[in-house]
DNA sequence: CTGTTAGCGCGTTCAC
DNA sequence: GTGAACGCGCTAACAG
């Protein structure tokens, strides 16, 4: 039970210890192996009984770098992993005494990155909102780790996942029906998704590979109406089979599928992202691609580890990369 | 573009433009009045030269707060309009210079709570987790401001809200079939969400409103296999009608009754709440609740500038409460 | 060995 | 228009 209405400061330590504030320093960070346990003993009594929390601001001041790490979200809707991706980071960086806190970007970059400049983190997590050099530039100018450090790399790193999830897409799709023309259908959206171009291109590389051709791409709108005149121009001509920008476009294009009384699989095949629950709702149950995230947290967790270590020395080893396989099919009906 | 790898700091400033750093000061936070224009000039243009931004913790520091606002999310699951509420709560605070960041609810309260307290924000916008007193009184005594401030005063801003939405809810239910048999269904989830249980209140207050009999409560799993167990059991005994938590719950619900062969509504009828783009999705459209969570976020809003100026001084006008509607219903035909 | 003094880092504010 | 001091924690240098 505390009474006092003003944090502790080390003043009061220091003052309820009988020392001086250095030695509380001291004490309380380690550094403290030169002075007799019994004054250690009361320095952290008495830290202990005013409940003393060393001021971020005193403590940010003195270090030249605040301990708060940013986890930057695209706008755009990612749903319940978020939380776990944020809970595992939370968790390895509460190890060095840093602490996680998200944030979502702004209407552009550059205001996201003005934000973030502002707040002088010691790091921000980009998780795809993809800040361009320019609005990196003053980050990195104003002592904030950028992770991944390196932009050339981390696109590369996506498309590789882009590409991984393509293929067991389009594995599923042309196991259940090797006739079928293939689409990749992406999202309409008014928040804007940085992930949704680049799996275009994935169709066309991993066709390519594959040998076979891909019919094109498409936009599903979530609303059934415009999801059934969206679908409607490509499923004349014999059964087809889409590779979806995740599951909710899936699923739009099963409801738009039914609406056109067509039948899943038959007509049209359907291979979502991310395997959300309620795609295992639907009739039949949608076939999706579960992405481990959690791994991927923890790569970015680690890179900005010794990124923090150090301090923008070298570069780091890249988050995604590592040719281990980030993605696995859930087998469902719709393909 | 700037070239200098460092910060520039108001002293920087002060030099380049010829002045003191108190001048600076008093320039760049609208106290210049009494400055003759051309010094003010001289000054504005040396920041913006310099690319000048106030070290956070500097001006933490002499503030004695910060200017860090954490929106505290419990773990369930809330998805969408999560991004909307931060995004709205972002823009509000940036006219105070404050910013926003989000933090998801630890293993525990007093994890959280303790997480926050070495954090020293300016406040903590609490959108559900629960904190108890005992968890809130470290914060407060670090001084922090808790929105919502008063405890009971939220609760029961919170259990009004449950009863409109449930209103909503049970009125679709029995316009649709008077006769039907009321049951709330719940969510069954590992993460713990504290808006689960008032609901089940809230149904026994409505409909002894309105003079009719509720059935009971379920616990409705997302698995399919399991929401079919768990539907099962009440559905022997004629048409039953289900409010529902929220629209993930409604679904599954909807899914077990197509896997029993049941119709809907005419022998199953549902409700969901939050209105999420997937319902609209299944056959029939889910009838569900629509929550204004922006007018939430604003009063939220509100709240905590008026709680900034007042610092605590005096009890602040109530987040939820002022009788207005805040939900209202999106028809369907599930029921 | 045990502990202290002094001064930095950055922005704000009071008094002159 | 400025000097000085404050808020808080960290750390190099130094005295007992």
């Amino acid at each position: 039970m505390t009474t006092s209405t003003r944090p502790a400061t080390s003043s009061d330590v220091a003052r309820r210890a009988g020392v001086s504030r250095t030695t509380v320093s001291h004490v309380l960070n380690g550094q403290g192996e030169r002075f007799p346990e019994e004054t250690r003993q009361r320095v952290r009594m008495a830290a202990a009984e005013l409940d003393y929390v060393p001021s971020p601001a005193g403590r940010a001041l003195a270090n030249g770098r605040s301990d708060t790490v940013v986890l930057l979200l695209p706008s755009a809707i990612f749903a319940g992993n978020l939380q776990d991706v944020a809970d595992r980071l939370a968790v390895d960086l509460a190890a060095i005494g840093a602490n996680l806190v998200v944030r979502f970007a702004g209407p552009t970059p550059s205001t996201t990155a003005a934000a973030l400049v502002r707040m002088r983190p010691l790091a921000v997590v980009d998780m795809g909102v993809g800040l361009s050099a320019e609005d990196r530039a003053p980050l990195t100018t104003s002592g904030t780790l950028l992770i991944p450090q390196d932009i050339e790399s981390a696109d590369a790193d996506l498309t590789a996942l882009d590409d991984q999830i393509m293929e067991l897409q389009v594995g599923a799709l042309v196991t259940g029906g090797p006739s079928r023309r293939l689409y990749y259908a992406g999202l309409v959206d008014h928040r804007s998704d940085p992930f949704v171009s680049g799996r275009a291109a994935s169709l066309l590389r991993v066709c390519d590979k594959l040998g076979i051709v891909a019919s094109g791409t498409i936009s599903v709108p979530l609303e059934l109406s415009d999801a059934v005149a969206a679908l409607k121009p490509v499923v004349s001509g014999g059964p087809i089979g889409i590779a979806c920008y995740n599951d909710h476009v899936a699923l739009a294009v099963l409801a738009a599928a039914r609406e056109l009384g067509l039948r899943t699989p038959t007509d049209v095949a359907v291979v979502g992202v991310d395997a959300i629950e309620l795609g295992r709702l639907w009739s039949p149950p949608l076939t999706s691609v579960r992405i481990d995230i959690q791994s991927i947290a923890d790569r970015l967790a680690a890179a900005l580890l010794t990124a923090i270590g150090n301090r923008g020395t070298s570069t780091v080893a890249l988050p995604l990369r590592t040719g281990s396989r980030l993605a696995s099919l859930l087998p469902g009906g719709s393909a």
